[in-house]
DNA sequence: AAAGTTATTGACCGCCCGGTCCACCATTCT
DNA sequence: AGAATGGTGGACCGGGCGGTCAATAACTTT
């Protein structure tokens, strides 16, 4: 019925996102994602609204991207729950400590978007972290089942401790701190967690 | 031998710093800050270069100031350094939760900057947290010496783990996490500290 | 083929951006 | 008193800002 769109949507979003990704929100412009995506200003306007909305929508489908990636790589039977976790949290110190310093656009995105009554932004970060809470509580809770973990822990408790500990080495990350450094920051927590009594030495 | 200057210069910072710490980098004009100072534009650049430079200026003080505050909050005699790095910790928990949603600039600041080269800004961002993870390290020292943490413990390791949960407070906190939440991954951090074995329970 | 509908392009809008410049002023030195 | 010095305020600059819009192109339906 209608001319049909000549771009990518994902393509197009994929551009907008690593343009906020590195440069930020405020000092991203117009006229960046343009060139970035390639688009005519009217088509990004007609397709996605204004700035905030776009910021908006790759926003979103970032903090459920990331989620769901850490579900992947935590997923699986019981018996190496614990060793995959900390397996995980080691991979994000290392990427965390790269010369790449765009660091995670999560919390790139709310640094930049919450002090403003942006609750939009911040609704979504907050959800975000709380999913990937969940993850690490469940991924504790098959330690827990399997052994690992001592009986009497309670894995929500240790599982926000260590969402404290990974958002914190993204912090320290951007500011340049060594990898060694942030993966000895998850080695310490994770000899902090309690062991089975079972296994303790 | 020439006009005096009219004007605070530590109150102009503090004026400009508040500006910087509520909007952020980017997001901020000269012509805020000219309303937050009540300085014209000529006072402004010719007292202290252009916005980078006055950025530079008010995060350094910042950096300076952070850990500063921190050392006066951490210091006393060994008997309680644990304890006092517990509360410490616990009020950064309840501040970071609290509705003003400002943050730490410190922290912003990195955020908004690390990734376009700026090493003068991740530079003096690391060593405030090398700084404050020194004064944990020296807290933790003092209370391994009067007995509070387990003799064979390295105080340096659990400094930094505790430095990067005291980071990830501050990240959660924007997004808006709850108070309750955070202090509770404060005391989980601190039950998997390494107790001297006199006292274990 | 004509009508209807939507995508695309880029010119255009008013405004505000960071930064410069200069006329003016308050002070000190001779 | 007058020259010299440096602080002050604001007009001014070119350009970039977010956002709008109308002309045109590409498709579907009838």
């Amino acid at each position: 019925m209608a001319r049909p769109r000549t771009f990518d949507e994902a393509q197009v979003l994929r551009a907008v996102r690593d343009q906020f990704w590195n440069k930020g929100y405020a000092a991203t412009s117009m006229d960046d994602l343009m060139r970035a995506t390639g688009l005519g200003k009217g088509s990004l306007y007609g397709a996605f609204g204004d700035k905030h909305q776009l910021f908006l929508r790759i926003f979103d489908t970032y903090c459920a991207n990331s989620v769901e990636s850490m579900r992947q790589a935590l997923e699986g039977p019981d018996a190496g729950a614990l060793e995959r976790l900390r397996h995980y949290m080691l991979g994000v110190a290392t990427a965390s400590a790269g010369p790449s310093r765009r660091g995670c656009l999560l919390a790139r995105g709310t640094a930049e978007l919450a002090s403003e009554g942006a609750t939009d932004v911040t609704d979504r970060a907050l959800q975000a972290f709380q999913g990937m809470e969940a993850q690490f509580t469940n991924s504790l809770a098959q330690a827990q089942r399997h052994g690992d973990v001592a009986a009497g822990a309670e894995p929500r408790k240790l599982a926000a401790m260590l969402l404290a500990v990974f958002r914190g080495l993204e912090a320290l990350g951007k500011a340049g701190m060594d990898e060694a450094s942030l993966r000895g920051m998850v080695e310490t927590a994770f000899e902090g967690l309690p062991v089975s009594a079972r296994r303790r030495r």
